[in-house]
DNA sequence: ACTCCATACCTAGATGTCGAGGTATCTTGG
DNA sequence: CCAAGATACCTCGACATCTAGGTATGGAGT
């Protein structure tokens, strides 16, 4: 998650650390803060993966700065990994909110229709929480109080999302030539 | 987030750890499956730290099972984890729901009151991904339909809670006696 | 000169989680 | 009688993250 975020930003313009830090504080830190002691190994591993390059420069206001770029192959492995996320970038809501800050960089509107289309079967279908076997629960099936706010919030918040899914599928619609991706 | 949803099974009623296994499953498993390598590692710590007893018992369809109780010092860290939760149980919503489903086990309504009031706070507190400095954001300052849906669906399922959170504590209102907890 | 603070990056140890295996028990069906 | 499958629990290595520190630079205030 914070592997993409991080390629995520750098796919727009080159950022040193410190800026990068900021960024993704200002998308996920309120939920969840990223350490210093995260973020910089995470951007060694990238580095060394060659997903991207440092510049050291002399910093503006204090110490100097490595300045981030995206390699060519790090570009390709943001448009990858969007393209194609594991299953839990799908059902996770975070990672989920992740990848939607980046889902632009995918270039073809059928390849963003087809990672919309995912997430739309993933809430549309089934969920142990949400059903007894084959009955829909309703919030009055919940003793207590909490469990039925539980049950409250995540379906209202699953219809909001799943109308808005379906109105941008179909705005997305016309953008796509001839044939769709996936059946 | 799993020790406190097994503890929280598992101060119910007993359980052995498959059924365990099953229940975190229906739980948060759809949106976040939890590996054998995760739960049964995770029972051993809480049977370490001296949280619950294990009972072995031969299995009624198969392989013997492993029974697991709570211990008191076990039903005192339930109650002390809901009462006190990380900030980041507070702001996390995985985490956050994890703590709402055992709520419950918290005895006196002023002490639910007071963790409900703590996600109030957070929700209606201006966070960096909703507003420019003190300028409150709208969906149409995103000018990438991704980011757009990302902060309509946010803004909705704040709301929803915030309004849920609002109801709930004026129906606990009644039955806090005297001083509530904390200022 | 001096200290303080924000900037900017880093390391080390501990821990929780995952993935990919493995083992044992009991029932069911051929 | 034997194989298959569900049940039930486990280990091990890899890895991302967190905590808690550390270091260095430059500007502002005294």
């Amino acid at each position: 998650m914070l592997e993409l975020a991080i390629l995520g930003f750098l796919f727009d313009e080159a950022l040193h650390g410190y800026e990068l830090r900021n960024r993704v504080a200002a998308l996920t830190g309120h939920v969840r803060p990223i350490a210093d002691g995260t973020l910089y190994p995470a951007i060694k591993r990238l580095e060394r993966a060659g997903l991207l390059r440092r510049d050291v420069r002399p910093g503006s206001a204090a110490a100097p700065r490595h300045v981030l770029t995206l390699t060519p192959a790090g570009r390709a492995e943001v448009r990858r990994r969007l393209r194609e996320p594991d299953e839990v970038f799908i059902t996770d809501e975070n990672r989920w909110f992740t990848a939607l800050a980046f889902l632009r960089h995918l270039d073809s509107p059928a390849e963003q229709a087809a990672v919309l289309r995912r997430r739309l079967t993933f809430l549309t279908q089934p969920a142990s929480f949400f059903w007894d076997g084959d009955r829909p629960l309703r919030a009055a099936d919940f003793d207590d109080p909490f469990r039925q706010g539980l049950f409250t919030i995540a379906t209202a918040t699953s219809r909001t999302e799943i109308r808005w899914l379906r109105q941008t599928l179909a705005s997305l619609a016309p953008l796509i030539e001839s044939a769709p991706v996936a059946p």
